[in-house]
DNA sequence: TTAACATAGTTGCATATGCAACTAATTTAA
DNA sequence: TTAAATTAGTTGCATATGCAACTATGTTAA
């Protein structure tokens, strides 16, 4: 087996291009007055495509440790987005519905949102772009095959 | 202008598959007794490129505020794999060099880094390996462009 | 039916991250 | 040459993250 660069490998691409996104969208949410972060964005979009999920399907569908998106939770219904309703049916789980307040700027979201990305899908053609989320698709399900399956719920 | 739907851009497959090689990442590496993150890995191997290397240096090449990489520093100096060196010509700054102990384990480490790229990458072709890195990079430089240097020293 | 097991969520602990404000040291410009 | 600006690094504060261990509840099997 030859000898491989790191530098030439596709990993390094992935991990600087996650880290400018995410500092990306930092930048123009906070020019356009919407306070929240790329990760409590997410949970939003998830409850607004389907209200009054379970923490625990939420954290898998975002790909987070249970703790970790109980924390986020946390933080947005702190500020007001969202609230936890104790299940009366099941008492060991939480649905989490959007507040009236959060489908305020998650509304407001959308078009910051739809500027980032063509921002950064700018100058690059559809077939590119298709092809390179294919790629990465694989990528992500020869890891996903090999990683074993933790509380992370993968 | 034609509304975009989230799901169908190349924004989630990044993230996830950001979160996905980590996660892969940190199994190997704990599953071969290598104590280190990411994170601490690559300040390691950017040292192993070139010893010495200034705090602030280290933050722009990792792309890492130096409020973080100043923290990472700390601890990997209290595992023992780095020393910090005050400068006596430019008393502000300081040098980061590896110690002993932090060249054995980046050796040990260097192996299965080799697997975890071989297993990233398996089944994937070299042309569409750099049509890809060659895509994410542009996407890269569109915001690069695009976002104001702040203390992250981009 | 009750004991074993599984599931949902929380807590403690450790790491990583960035911004703003700060100190100390160096360089530049008046 | 001295005052102003810049640079390197640190600290406080807030967010995000995961693992292990824990509690409470629910399900399954003996």
């Amino acid at each position: 087996m030859r000898k491989i660069i790191f530098e030439n490998t596709i990993l390094p691409s992935i991990g600087k291009l996650a880290k400018f996104t995410g500092f990306y969208f930092s930048d123009l949410f906070h020019e356009n007055g919407i306070d929240l972060t790329k990760e409590q964005w997410l949970v939003l979009k998830k409850l607004h495509d389907k209200n009054g999920q379970v923490q625990n399907d939420l954290a898998f569908i975002t790909n987070r440790s249970k703790t970790s998106l109980a924390r986020l939770i946390t933080t947005v219904e702190k500020k007001g987005y969202v609230s936890r309703i104790h299940s009366k049916i099941d008492k060991r789980i939480n649905q989490i519905y959007l507040t009236e307040s959060g489908k305020e700027i998650f509304k407001r979201s959308l078009p910051v949102m739809q500027n980032i990305i063509n921002d950064l899908q700018d100058g690059i053609t559809n077939d590119e772009l298709s092809s390179t989320i294919n790629v990465l698709n694989k990528i992500q399900k020869n890891l996903i095959k090999k990683h074993k399956t933790k509380q992370t719920n993968l």
